[in-house]
DNA sequence: TCGTCAGGTTAACGGGGTTAAGTAACCTCT
DNA sequence: AGAGGTTACTTAACCCCGTTAACCTGACGA
């Protein structure tokens, strides 16, 4: 790989059914200067057009906005998470066992990934924005497997019965809670981050046994 | 009091020593626009400038930067917020009814003022910004009435005891969680705000007896 | 070969944060 | 009463941002 020029030399044409690469250079060169910033600001249309050897309005050929653009960068990242917490639950022999695990995996995913995960659960989104991020979110299988999991806690007598939606939610609060605290004030002196993970969930679900 | 001019009318000079009223009127325009338009965004530096009838310049004069202007405008709802919560613990008979009331307190707070509080507890600062503001978050009678709310339980032995401070990031967190998803995706068919209060600081404090 | 259309570009608009430099009202001091 | 000097601003501008309208041009089927 020879030397990495500073202007990027403008792209060679796609071929005439390649439109569609463009747009998933697009989506990488975002992700990568997300991660590489650390910063959601630097993510700038003019940047991510720089870092791919376009113009800027070619942007809007495969993205109506910039929103929408960052909406499909944090897509991946969902299911992403989504796949962490299935896989860290598939580790567990009770289901009680498997909501902690889950939920140690999704504050690690989250607190890995603090640009993507503050654009996917802090950020103000507008209303289509949301709606389209709600739809996702109640058909992944992530959210799923959480009711899914409650339930079964319920029937194999180790939850007291009530309203698994209730639980689901504020399950997902606790560990949402942690994971965007600590990403929005990392200067406070947190204890460390599996502890608290493991005492909020393992004093959460004790205090809703039979 | 005539009719409200679209253009507000150049403010009369200050008098000599005068200059710290233009801040607080700075101030209270840009909370009003952060009420009223219920967007960050819509706060900008010119957008106050006209709300107080003043160039945009004249805000640097007061403020170092956009940033340390939202900082100002809600450090007052900090105040309030620990005020509120105080207020609430204050109506409790014992430590661990004090921290129940205190966490509905607190969501409801957030709810009531979602910009204010996406600004406060949701947001990146940059760094002194943010060491500013745990600065505030840290001398807080909130926090720290919280901390000892906490300790209070164990000593009257409604908790069994373990790291104080954990108990309280982790009550914390269960609050701000609630409260920061239901503020970011409000679109979502949340269960009634007070049932999953109740339900998460009644769980996990009961999870925490002796 | 030639027209068409996908796959881009050029140029520009309006608005944002921020700064350097200028100006005018106020107060003091004689 | 008038001259400073300080305070409280303004004028003008810079650079970056998202976004749009209009144009261009190379690939490909007929």
């Amino acid at each position: 790989m020879g030397s990495s020029q500073t202007v990027p030399s403008r792209r060679t044409r796609a071929p005439r059914g390649g439109g569609d690469k463009l747009r998933t250079e697009i989506l990488t060169a975002a992700e990568n200067l997300l991660v590489q910033t650390c910063d959601e600001a630097a993510v700038t249309v003019r940047a991510v057009a720089n870092a791919v050897g376009v113009t800027p309005p070619s942007i809007y050929l495969h993205f109506a906005d910039k929103d929408e653009l960052l909406v499909a960068v944090c897509e991946r990242n969902f299911e992403e998470l989504s796949a962490a917490v299935e896989r860290a639950a598939g580790e567990a022999t009770d289901p009680r066992d498997a909501l902690r695990l889950a939920a140690t995996a999704y504050v690690h995913f989250g607190l890995a990934r603090p640009e993507q995960y503050r654009i996917l659960f802090m950020r103000k989104a507008g209303p289509q924005t949301e709606q389209m991020e709600l739809d996702r979110l109640r058909s992944s299988s992530g959210f799923n497997l959480l009711l899914d999991t409650v339930q079964a806690c319920m029937q194999a007598g180790l939850m007291r019965r009530s309203d698994p939606m209730v639980v689901a939610v504020v399950l997902w609060s606790i560990v949402h809670g942690l994971t965007s605290l600590m990403i929005s004030k990392p200067a406070f002196e947190w204890p460390p981050m599996e502890e608290m993970v493991d005492h909020a969930t393992r004093a959460y679900l004790d205090g809703l046994r039979p």
